[in-house]
RNA sequence: GUGAGCGUAGCUCAGCUGGUGGUAGCACCGGGUUGUGGCCUCGGCGGUCGUGGGUUCAAGUCCCAUCGCUCACCCCA
């Protein structure tokens, strides 16, 4: 084997493809249930899309993009999130309408030149959403609560947190408030804190040194220095998810790592990923498409990692992987059985059961197994004997039981006759 | 980009202080039934021990390098 696929790229093997079509569809389901609807973007994008919109002084931006150029000399980049593409499309495409607000989702692989790790790739799956054109709260909450149920559906645990940016409003006040905090007890902090209160003083709070966190506890909080809008909206989201009955915790901590996200911020978290705790993630992003040459249209969306859904999924191995399932195999024996029974097969794939046959000149005995590998409920045997009868052997291949099935001298029938017996099982 | 651990059959792994690669499990193929699967049973196929160099009478085993994988840091879905 010399050739092997590229670091962090990986073969969804069929096996594993049942998860992942599990959980694409109790997703588009919810989507639809909540009004969303399907947009398809392009994975490539100008690369000036993502610095934009990401931040440039972000680690994705920064050291993470799949960037190259173009054979016309432009700069082009694989996709590291949907928000983007999506924004890009709505504004391209004047999917804004006066008042109106827009519901989409999209599905497809993210790029991100990251060193791999468990739950961790460089070609991942994100699953999102983007509302525009709407500042209510009300949408946050509604955002969140589909966030939750789509968990529920799956049948997965996580706790959601949730927390306000604020705006550009009062976020200046309280950037200037954390790095008077972090002058005081500069010499106290990790190296990456040190770097962090001139780069990012928010990020800070996201340290994982138990030594800085202890100096956190009583760092200024985001929470309280939000403007009367910033705290009005917070309130209302968190009131109306009390309503709704979804289960939150404020973690006025919690920092995003995509420089756009404005007001409401959440994460959908657990702890048995390994270091990978975030399974969702998203936020509101007000001032998003504005910025990017749209009219001023307010956003919000989150994103799922696939790869981590399914991960958790297949922890659980609770007997949800079965086997994609085979309604017939059909054994024939012999030339000409072999012959009518090629014939036979299309007809029932026509008729929409799901039929395998032999064509390796296997045994009787052979062909049995095949059938029983291959999940099978049943099998139609099909020799010298049956031909000269008219008639086909169906066996039940869970309870064993076997009959035999009359057809007619019109050979175009024999399909229906049989479909119609194993469908009547 | 940094650190640690691991590379033996298609997969999961034994292989102790160097002394001829395992009747290992799963999978695969065939027999035990001249027309019948699962269970059982018997047999078979299958390996440049990641690669290159070194030490040694002798290396899967020790040393060095290299490639790959994994996990963690950073960051994130």
């Amino acid at each position: 084997m010399s050739i092997k696929a590229l670091k962090g790229f990986k073969d969804i093997l069929p096996d594993e493809v049942i998860l992942w079509q599990f959980i694409e569809k109790t997703t588009r389901d919810i989507f639809h249930r909540y009004g969303f609807e399907e947009i398809k973007v392009p994975i490539l994008e100008k690369t000036d899309l993502f610095v934009r919109t990401i931040g440039e002084s972000t680690d994705i931006v920064e050291k993470e993009m799949y960037t190259f150029v173009d054979r016309n000399g432009s700069s082009i980049t694989m996709r590291p999130e949907g928000t983007a593409s999506v924004i890009r499309a709505y504004i391209e495409n004047g999917l804004y309408v006066r008042g109106s607000v827009q519901r989409l989702y999209t599905i497809g692989p993210m790029f991100r030149h990251e060193r791999p790790q468990k739950g961790r790739l460089r070609q991942f799956h994100q699953m999102s959403v983007e509302v525009l054109g709407s500042n209510s709260a009300r949408i946050d909450t509604e955002v969140m609560a589909m966030a939750w149920q789509i968990l529920q559906e799956i049948g997965l645990q996580a706790s959601l947190e949730i927390n306000s940016l604020g705006c550009p409003e009062c976020r200046p006040a309280f950037k200037e408030a954390m790095q008077g905090f972090l002058q005081g007890r500069i010499g106290h902090l990790c190296d990456d804190c040190q770097r962090r209160s001139t780069t990012n003083p928010l990020r800070v709070l996201d340290c994982k040194s138990e030594h800085c966190q202890a100096q956190y506890v009583t760092a200024p909080s985001i929470i309280e220095h939000l403007c009367g809008a910033c705290r009005r909206h917070f309130e209302e989201v968190k009131q109306t998810l009390d309503l709704l009955g979804v289960p939150y915790a404020v973690n006025a901590k919690m920092v995003r790592g995509l420089d756009y996200y404005t007001r409401t911020t959440f994460e959908l978290i657990t702890t048995e990923l390994g270091a990978q705790g975030a399974i969702g993630a998203g936020g509101r992003y007000d001032g998003l498409v504005r910025q990017l040459g749209g009219p001023e249209v307010p956003g919000i969306g989150f994103a799922m990692g696939m790869e981590r859904l399914v991960m958790l999924l297949g922890q659980k191995k609770d007997g949800l992987a079965t086997r994609s399932v085979l309604d017939l195999f059909l054994v024939t024996l012999g030339e000409e059985a072999y012959a009518k029974g090629f014939v036979l097969l299309q007809m029932l794939r026509s008729l929409g059961l799901r039929v395998m046959m032999d064509h390796e000149g296997r045994s009787l005995k052979n062909q049995m197994k095949q059938a029983d590998k291959q999940n099978a409920g049943f099998t139609v045997i099909l020799g010298e004997n049956e031909l000269a009868n008219r008639e086909v052997l169906l066996k039940d291949m869970h309870s064993g039981a076997q009959q035999l099935v009359e057809l007619t001298p019109v050979f175009e029938d024999w399909a229906a006759l049989i479909a119609t017996k194993i469908r009547q099982q």
